[in-house]
DNA sequence: GCAATATTTGCCCATTTGGTTTAATATCAA
DNA sequence: TTGATATTAAACCAAATGGGCAAATATTGC
């Protein structure tokens, strides 16, 4: 074939919100995709606490994990109120909203795939469906 | 600044299924943190593909995207069906669920402080009950 | 003022990531 | 067989990540 690839003003264009959203959904994502940073988004869903108070069950540096609460914060999971020294911080819901309605659009998919799965399992028994 | 910071010993003792899971999770999120990989799977959801396919929309090379659909695969993301030199990509319910699990842990929290917010909007409670 | 506390910043390091290009492999089809 | 097609593998590179440590910056309290 002469185009095995359309050329790049065949991609469908992409607004300036998707590409917001975008970013957020990386830097939500991101954020997510370590433990240390769960499990300090764990201990903030049982009520607010200073970076020490996080930082103590850790077997690692503070300024580790403060370098971790600034990936969350700039994610915007969580939020910090300054008081002195005291760093305060507290679990924010919107952006885990935000992963939620990102699913979302994939549960509608679900349950049409079950749905297909069941029909698939009944009428096909030949050829393997998909080799893992 | 005797003790500082709790022995090792002190931190919550982790089993190996929740490493197992925090492996998954780490994995899953780390798949999604990629607008790429996220268009891909929005690809998949309308329906499988083989890699061709699902690579010709995107503005970068073939083996970079067969190697997005393997961080996909071992994220058990996606799935894959091989047919002589045709790889049938299709999504995969689980981890998405996976991931709706461990959301599910956040919603409570996100109720509670919902509720709370609504309690100290409506009543006239002094104090509010939690810091932003 | 001075020392202790709370936190961040800067620099260093090894590893991973996300992309490239150029083979290599396997399959289909003429 | 020969050539095109579908896909991965290998080697490479720049940038980001996650960790360390030492130093800087505020702030608190004596």
């Amino acid at each position: 074939m002469i185009n095995a690839r359309p050329a790049v003003e065949d991609r469908p264009a992409v607004s300036v919100e998707d590409r917001l959203a975008d970013d957020l959904l990386d830097r939500i994502f991101h954020a997510l995709a370590n433990r240390t940073r769960r499990s300090l988004l764990a201990r903030l869903a049982r009520g607010p606490a200073m970076v020490t108070q996080l930082a103590a069950p850790f077997p690692m540096s503070l300024p580790s994990v403060s370098k971790h609460l600034r990936v969350l914060e700039s994610a915007g999971l969580i939020a910090r109120s300054i008081d002195g020294r005291i760093h305060q911080c507290c679990l924010t819901t919107e952006p885990l909203r935000e992963v939620e309605f990102w699913l979302a659009h994939y549960r509608a998919f679900w349950d049409q795939r079950l749905e297909a799965l069941a029909d698939y399992v009944e009428s096909d028994r030949d050829g393997g469906p998909m080799t893992t």
